[in-house]
DNA sequence: GATGAAATAGCATTTGC
DNA sequence: GCAAATGCTATTTCATC
């Protein structure tokens, strides 16, 4: 399941998960490798799905979101039936910019980006009422503790690989 | 404080964080300017930090990190050693990806990526000893809901602007 | 103040090794 | 994985609206 890395792949990793806004010619440079090496490396990476995506990253309240909450949320109901719905609630409400099921204190974590209360207060009702939540306890976000670091990948240890 | 932004930079953003890993000839083709016009605007988003930085997103299962988990952490103690104390050991322990101060039923919230429950353990008697977390309340990650979606932006009503 | 078109420099990508 | 070669792109310049 989990894709085979060596040390450059993790190095390149890391590189891309911190500035991916780089020609790849400078990437070679750094990990040691030809740009030709360097760019099959990247493009495996990304046909494996270690790679998801490179992506721009916004700041939120630069763009004019003020408010940034987390909510977590808890369920009235369980069967199949009542999570499509709020699964489809959830992916309808622009202001929620992502959402993981959990498990634990609550069923549902979302991140909620709002321009003002009143926006904010929107979100929060239609998730009580339409979307099926039973329970919401927000967390206002004040401000970034860490901020998004690169995962703490290690190479695999040299073994030898049996055939697909 | 809020950058303005008109209905092409608008556009621009959205298709940045939804994908940009792409030549800039393509993105000035979606949204009809030229090339060096399209340059321009994208390198102001960067500048003015409307644009935090371009990244890879990684599957983190996909390297590894089986265990992905949320937590939140309520201090022993709320004055300024204290929290500067909890700052610096959340910022040294790799395990932890991301972490921002809130307000609400607890002071933080933990993102946390581990290989196997041994790992997350190590994390979690850490931030109980040395990082001052009088409770923790986790998380576990079951599956995403929604992915990480592009902010609602809409362009700033067109009005005269004051000198800065 | 921002755009478009043309020109240059640099990079991505392929091919053969 | 490397080196060389090709084609395309990023980036600048300058005229223009």
């Amino acid at each position: 399941m989990a894709v085979q890395l060596d040390e450059i792949d993790v190095r390149l990793l890391r590189e891309l998960e911190a500035d991916a806004d780089r020609p790849n010619v400078e990437l070679a440079r750094i990990v040691g490798l030809s740009p030709a090496a360097t760019l099959n490396r990247v493009r495996r990476l990304k046909e494996s799905g270690v790679i998801r995506k490179i992506a721009a990253r916004l700041d939120s309240a630069a763009a004019g979101f003020t408010l940034q909450v987390y909510v977590m949320v808890t369920l009235a109901r369980h069967d199949e039936a009542a999570e499509n719905r709020f699964n489809r609630e959830v992916a309808a409400i622009d202001n929620i910019i992502a959402a993981d099921g959990v498990a634990g204190e609550t069923d549902a974590l979302l991140m909620i980006a709002a321009r003002d209360v009143a926006e904010l207060q929107v979100v929060l009702s239609r998730l009580s009422t339409r979307a099926g939540a039973q329970r919401l306890i927000t967390l206002l976000r004040l401000g970034e503790i860490k901020p998004s670091s690169p995962l703490p990948l290690r190479a695999t240890s040299v073994q030898s690989r049996r055939a697909s």
